[in-house]
DNA sequence: AATACAACTATCTTTTAGGATACTACTAAT
DNA sequence: ATTAGTAGTATCCTAAAAGATAGTTGTATT
Protein backbone atom coordinates (compact mmCIF):
# COMPACT_ATOMS: atom_id res chain seq x y z
CA UNK A 1 0.00 0.00 0.00
CA UNK A 2 1.02 3.43 -0.79
CA UNK A 3 2.34 5.62 1.94
CA UNK A 4 -0.16 8.73 1.15
CA UNK A 5 -3.01 6.23 1.11
CA UNK A 6 -1.66 5.15 5.08
CA UNK A 7 -1.70 8.35 6.12
CA UNK A 8 -5.18 9.47 4.96
CA UNK A 9 -6.12 6.14 6.67
CA UNK A 10 -4.40 7.11 9.61
CA UNK A 11 -6.15 10.46 9.82
CA UNK A 12 -9.32 8.93 9.45
CA UNK A 13 -8.54 6.56 12.13
CA UNK A 14 -7.71 9.37 14.25
CA UNK A 15 -10.78 11.33 13.59
CA UNK A 16 -13.02 8.39 14.23
CA UNK A 17 -11.06 8.09 17.72
CA UNK A 18 -11.10 11.81 18.25
CA UNK A 19 -15.16 11.30 17.92
CA UNK A 20 -16.10 8.85 20.19
CA UNK A 21 -13.24 8.96 21.93
CA UNK A 22 -12.18 10.34 25.80
CA UNK A 23 -13.90 10.06 29.22
CA UNK A 24 -17.42 10.86 27.83
CA UNK A 25 -18.63 10.73 24.40
CA UNK A 26 -19.08 7.22 24.06
CA UNK A 27 -20.79 7.07 26.87
CA UNK A 28 -23.02 10.12 25.60
CA UNK A 29 -23.49 8.43 22.36
CA UNK A 30 -24.45 4.98 23.74
CA UNK A 31 -26.73 6.88 26.20
CA UNK A 32 -28.58 8.39 23.42
CA UNK A 33 -28.62 5.58 21.17
CA UNK A 34 -31.53 3.99 23.68
CA UNK A 35 -33.79 7.23 22.92
CA UNK A 36 -33.62 11.35 22.75
CA UNK A 37 -32.80 12.44 26.33
CA UNK A 38 -32.89 15.83 27.78
CA UNK A 39 -29.67 18.26 29.38
CA UNK A 40 -30.66 16.96 32.91
CA UNK A 41 -31.50 13.52 31.74
CA UNK A 42 -28.30 12.85 30.64
CA UNK A 43 -26.67 14.06 33.46
CA UNK A 44 -28.32 11.49 35.28
CA UNK A 45 -27.52 8.72 33.43
CA UNK A 46 -24.09 9.22 32.96
CA UNK A 47 -23.68 9.91 36.79
CA UNK A 48 -20.65 11.47 37.64
CA UNK A 49 -20.05 14.19 34.73
CA UNK A 50 -20.04 18.02 35.58
CA UNK A 51 -22.36 20.18 33.99
CA UNK A 52 -19.58 21.63 32.42
CA UNK A 53 -18.14 18.34 30.94
CA UNK A 54 -21.74 17.80 29.21
CA UNK A 55 -22.36 21.44 27.74
CA UNK A 56 -18.76 20.74 26.11
CA UNK A 57 -19.19 17.48 24.95
CA UNK A 58 -22.53 18.18 23.83
CA UNK A 59 -21.79 21.11 21.80
CA UNK A 60 -18.84 18.96 20.32
CA UNK A 61 -20.83 16.41 19.14
CA UNK A 62 -23.34 18.79 17.51
CA UNK A 63 -20.21 20.63 15.62
CA UNK A 64 -19.68 17.64 14.59
CA UNK A 65 -23.34 16.15 13.22
CA UNK A 66 -23.68 13.16 15.08
CA UNK A 67 -26.46 14.99 17.89
CA UNK A 68 -29.10 17.71 17.37
CA UNK A 69 -30.36 20.01 19.92
CA UNK A 70 -33.93 21.12 19.94
CA UNK A 71 -35.18 23.31 22.29
CA UNK A 72 -38.72 24.25 22.37
CA UNK A 73 -40.53 26.93 23.50
CA UNK A 74 -40.56 26.27 27.37
CA UNK A 75 -36.93 25.38 29.01
CA UNK A 76 -36.33 21.94 27.84
CA UNK A 77 -34.21 21.17 25.65
CA UNK A 78 -34.41 17.58 23.80
CA UNK A 79 -30.59 16.22 22.26
CA UNK A 80 -30.61 13.59 19.85
CA UNK A 81 -29.01 10.94 17.62
CA UNK A 82 -28.95 12.56 14.01
CA UNK A 83 -29.47 10.12 11.59
CA UNK A 84 -25.06 10.42 10.93
CA UNK A 85 -25.00 9.18 14.41
CA UNK A 86 -27.13 6.51 13.97
CA UNK A 87 -24.97 5.32 11.51
CA UNK A 88 -21.91 4.80 14.10
CA UNK A 89 -24.18 2.13 15.41
CA UNK A 90 -22.71 -0.88 13.56
CA UNK A 91 -19.23 0.38 14.09
CA UNK A 92 -19.97 0.58 17.83
CA UNK A 93 -21.68 -3.28 17.42
CA UNK A 94 -17.88 -4.12 15.72
CA UNK A 95 -16.07 -2.65 18.01
CA UNK A 96 -18.11 -4.34 21.21
CA UNK A 97 -17.17 -8.10 19.59
CA UNK A 98 -13.45 -7.23 19.32
CA UNK A 99 -13.42 -5.59 23.03
CA UNK A 100 -14.70 -8.56 24.02
CA UNK A 101 -12.66 -10.94 22.15
CA UNK A 102 -9.59 -8.82 23.52
CA UNK A 103 -10.81 -8.72 27.35
CA UNK A 104 -10.97 -12.60 26.94
CA UNK A 105 -7.13 -12.53 25.73
CA UNK A 106 -6.32 -9.85 27.95
CA UNK A 107 -7.47 -11.92 31.04
CA UNK A 108 -5.64 -15.18 29.61
CA UNK A 109 -8.81 -16.99 28.60
CA UNK A 110 -7.58 -17.33 24.71
CA UNK A 111 -4.34 -18.02 23.49
CA UNK B 1 -32.26 -3.55 25.41
CA UNK B 2 -30.90 -4.49 29.31
CA UNK B 3 -29.56 -1.57 31.44
CA UNK B 4 -27.01 -4.52 32.32
CA UNK B 5 -25.92 -5.35 28.87
CA UNK B 6 -25.33 -1.77 27.50
CA UNK B 7 -23.10 -1.08 30.24
CA UNK B 8 -21.07 -4.09 29.36
CA UNK B 9 -21.33 -2.84 25.68
CA UNK B 10 -19.91 0.44 27.16
CA UNK B 11 -17.00 -0.82 29.06
CA UNK B 12 -15.71 -2.84 25.72
CA UNK B 13 -16.21 0.11 23.95
CA UNK B 14 -13.80 2.20 26.43
CA UNK B 15 -11.61 -0.77 26.21
CA UNK B 16 -10.98 -0.49 22.74
CA UNK B 17 -11.13 2.73 22.65
CA UNK B 18 -8.11 2.78 25.09
CA UNK B 19 -6.14 0.62 22.96
CA UNK B 20 -6.01 2.02 20.33
CA UNK B 21 -6.83 5.74 21.20
CA UNK B 22 -4.57 8.39 22.75
CA UNK B 23 -2.50 10.77 20.27
CA UNK B 24 -0.16 7.50 19.09
CA UNK B 25 -1.28 4.01 19.56
CA UNK B 26 -3.05 4.02 16.26
CA UNK B 27 -0.55 5.24 14.62
CA UNK B 28 1.94 2.93 15.71
CA UNK B 29 -0.50 0.11 14.76
CA UNK B 30 -0.84 1.13 11.66
CA UNK B 31 2.78 1.58 11.11
CA UNK B 32 3.23 -1.70 12.05
CA UNK B 33 0.24 -3.22 10.06
CA UNK B 34 2.77 -2.31 7.29
CA UNK B 35 5.87 -4.57 8.61
CA UNK B 36 7.31 -5.35 11.72
CA UNK B 37 9.96 -2.48 12.76
CA UNK B 38 12.91 -1.39 14.85
CA UNK B 39 13.04 1.27 17.07
CA UNK B 40 14.02 3.92 15.61
CA UNK B 41 12.62 3.15 12.30
CA UNK B 42 9.02 3.55 14.40
CA UNK B 43 10.57 6.76 15.65
CA UNK B 44 11.17 7.93 12.01
CA UNK B 45 8.08 6.73 10.96
CA UNK B 46 6.24 8.34 13.74
CA UNK B 47 7.71 11.60 12.82
CA UNK B 48 7.77 14.00 15.75
CA UNK B 49 6.87 11.04 19.04
CA UNK B 50 9.49 11.43 21.32
CA UNK B 51 11.46 8.19 22.63
CA UNK B 52 9.93 8.28 25.88
CA UNK B 53 6.51 8.45 24.49
CA UNK B 54 7.14 5.57 22.31
CA UNK B 55 8.78 3.50 25.01
CA UNK B 56 6.06 4.01 27.10
CA UNK B 57 3.38 3.20 24.05
CA UNK B 58 5.01 0.25 23.14
CA UNK B 59 5.25 -1.47 26.31
CA UNK B 60 1.54 -0.55 27.14
CA UNK B 61 0.76 -2.39 23.47
CA UNK B 62 2.98 -4.99 24.96
CA UNK B 63 1.50 -6.02 28.28
CA UNK B 64 -2.07 -5.73 26.25
CA UNK B 65 -0.64 -8.37 23.84
CA UNK B 66 -1.04 -6.49 20.58
CA UNK B 67 2.59 -6.33 19.81
CA UNK B 68 5.80 -8.45 20.88
CA UNK B 69 9.07 -6.82 21.04
CA UNK B 70 12.15 -9.38 20.13
CA UNK B 71 15.58 -8.45 20.86
CA UNK B 72 18.34 -10.27 19.45
CA UNK B 73 22.06 -10.57 20.25
CA UNK B 74 23.46 -7.23 19.05
CA UNK B 75 21.65 -3.79 20.24
CA UNK B 76 19.00 -4.14 17.55
CA UNK B 77 14.98 -4.85 18.67
CA UNK B 78 12.08 -5.71 16.20
CA UNK B 79 8.43 -5.19 17.20
CA UNK B 80 5.69 -6.33 15.39
CA UNK B 81 2.34 -6.92 15.50
CA UNK B 82 0.78 -10.25 17.16
CA UNK B 83 -1.74 -12.48 15.84
CA UNK B 84 -4.36 -10.78 18.12
CA UNK B 85 -2.79 -6.91 17.21
CA UNK B 86 -3.55 -8.56 13.48
CA UNK B 87 -6.57 -9.20 14.59
CA UNK B 88 -7.44 -5.85 14.76
CA UNK B 89 -6.68 -5.16 11.30
CA UNK B 90 -10.65 -5.15 10.09
CA UNK B 91 -11.71 -3.38 12.54
CA UNK B 92 -9.44 -0.55 11.65
CA UNK B 93 -10.63 -1.25 8.16
CA UNK B 94 -14.35 -0.49 9.20
CA UNK B 95 -12.87 2.59 11.29
CA UNK B 96 -11.55 4.38 8.37
CA UNK B 97 -14.94 3.56 6.10
CA UNK B 98 -16.91 5.33 8.41
CA UNK B 99 -13.92 8.13 8.85
CA UNK B 100 -14.27 8.90 5.30
CA UNK B 101 -18.20 8.96 5.38
CA UNK B 102 -17.98 11.20 8.49
CA UNK B 103 -15.17 13.55 6.93
CA UNK B 104 -17.63 14.21 3.79
CA UNK B 105 -20.59 14.91 6.38
CA UNK B 106 -18.22 17.29 8.14
CA UNK B 107 -16.98 19.17 4.77
CA UNK B 108 -20.65 19.02 4.23
CA UNK B 109 -20.23 16.90 0.98
CA UNK B 110 -23.28 14.96 1.98
CA UNK B 111 -26.21 15.54 3.80
C1' DA C 1 40.95 3.48 20.32
C1' DA C 2 37.54 6.60 18.71
C1' DT C 3 33.29 7.51 16.64
C1' DA C 4 28.70 6.55 15.62
C1' DC C 5 24.41 4.36 16.00
C1' DA C 6 20.64 1.80 18.53
C1' DA C 7 17.62 1.61 22.22
C1' DC C 8 16.57 3.35 25.54
C1' DT C 9 16.14 6.22 30.72
C1' DA C 10 15.87 10.46 33.63
C1' DT C 11 14.22 15.11 34.70
C1' DC C 12 11.79 18.89 34.05
C1' DT C 13 8.13 21.63 31.92
C1' DT C 14 3.97 22.41 29.33
C1' DT C 15 -0.50 21.27 27.81
C1' DT C 16 -4.94 19.53 28.20
C1' DA C 17 -8.93 17.10 30.03
C1' DG C 18 -11.78 17.12 33.27
C1' DG C 19 -13.48 17.80 38.28
C1' DA C 20 -15.33 21.04 42.12
C1' DT C 21 -18.07 24.52 43.17
C1' DA C 22 -20.83 28.37 42.78
C1' DC C 23 -23.67 31.18 40.19
C1' DT C 24 -27.32 32.82 36.49
C1' DA C 25 -31.49 33.11 33.43
C1' DC C 26 -35.69 31.26 32.46
C1' DT C 27 -39.96 28.64 33.33
C1' DA C 28 -43.46 26.16 36.00
C1' DA C 29 -45.97 25.05 39.90
C1' DT C 30 -48.14 26.27 44.53
C1' DA D 1 -44.50 35.84 45.66
C1' DT D 2 -41.83 31.90 46.63
C1' DT D 3 -39.91 27.73 45.69
C1' DA D 4 -38.18 24.32 42.67
C1' DG D 5 -36.62 22.59 38.38
C1' DT D 6 -34.11 23.05 33.78
C1' DA D 7 -30.19 24.31 31.24
C1' DG D 8 -26.72 25.96 31.39
C1' DT D 9 -22.05 29.56 32.46
C1' DA D 10 -17.92 31.11 35.10
C1' DT D 11 -13.71 30.31 37.81
C1' DC D 12 -10.53 27.88 39.80
C1' DC D 13 -7.88 23.62 40.54
C1' DT D 14 -5.77 19.02 39.77
C1' DA D 15 -3.93 15.08 37.53
C1' DA D 16 -2.40 12.85 33.63
C1' DA D 17 -0.39 12.90 29.03
C1' DA D 18 3.03 14.26 26.40
C1' DG D 19 6.99 17.37 24.85
C1' DA D 20 12.02 19.06 25.45
C1' DT D 21 16.37 17.93 26.37
C1' DA D 22 20.18 15.51 28.05
C1' DG D 23 22.34 11.40 29.51
C1' DT D 24 23.33 6.15 29.51
C1' DT D 25 24.56 1.46 27.99
C1' DG D 26 25.80 -1.64 24.69
C1' DT D 27 27.12 -2.80 19.78
C1' DA D 28 29.22 -2.14 15.25
C1' DT D 29 32.50 0.31 12.36
C1' DT D 30 36.89 2.19 10.89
Amino acid sequence: MKNKQKQVQLRDVQDVIDVIGGRWRGAILASLCDKEKRFNELKRDLGTITPRTLTKELKYLEMNKLVVREADVSSSVVYSLSKHGESLNPLIGQIVVWGQKHRKMILGELS
